[in-house]
DNA sequence: CAGTATCCTTTATGATACTG
DNA sequence: CAGTATCATAAAGGATACTG
């Protein structure tokens, strides 16, 4: 049982905080924790976000099984996304990088600002 | 006081979001955790950083109020970065997020052939 | 509705060479 | 040692059009 080390390139631990690290993926994630949402419910909720970036995203979530696709046979179909137990557990963490965003953003703007004036 | 909705593109919380989500910090804000390190230091322990994303994180980082630039007048120069208080608040949500990589990595990639065989 | 396919632009990153 | 500057290339992303 070795311990994977993320500073080696080939650590599979570090292909995973890649994708996890991934403009889209913490704000999906974040979301369909509430429940579950459809494409264009989800597209709809996020600023900026294309289809292709969502269609992307969410096609590598499901491969990695941190989120599960139902498709409904409606006219037109129906395709309805959730969060899998996998996933479930990823998102308390997310969670608590979003919540320090939230509560430090303040100083890493004023951060931001001294350094900008000096330079 | 109004509470930054992340899903909206101008939400500054995005913004950090999208820093912290970066391939690099993760990692060397997990070195620096342990102590000051030196600019070569740094590129020997992380396998796969270049000069230039190295001095372009560090850079940020350190814009961003998360790590401090100190350099001695030796010769030649001395660098050494380490985290600031700031900083530190960061890493434990990091820890927590290398944490839940490391542990989960197997369903992750167990995950991902499954998705590759059935398609 | 929920995508896929294509083209095209922008951004990110790597390699290399040079400097205080 | 700790960078910066420049060039070249690869990868990411957007816009648009089309489909079951």
């Amino acid at each position: 049982m070795k311990i994977p080390n993320p500073y080696a390139a080939t650590c599979p631990t570090r292909l995973v905080l890649d994708r996890v690290a991934d403009k889209w993926t913490v704000l999906i994630l974040g979301l369909l924790a509430n429940g579950p949402m459809r494409f264009n419910q989800l597209r709809r909720q996020i600023e900026g976000l294309s289809q292709k970036m969502l269609s992307q995203t969410l096609k590598s979530l499901e491969r990695d099984g941190l989120i599960s696709r139902k498709a409904f046979p409606t006219v037109p179909v129906t395709v309805e996304y959730s969060i899998t137990p996998l996933g479930q557990t990823l998102t308390s963490t997310l969670d608590a990088l979003r919540t320090w965003a939230e509560s430090h953003i303040g100083e890493v703007l004023d951060a931001q600002k001294r350094y900008d004036t000096v330079a």
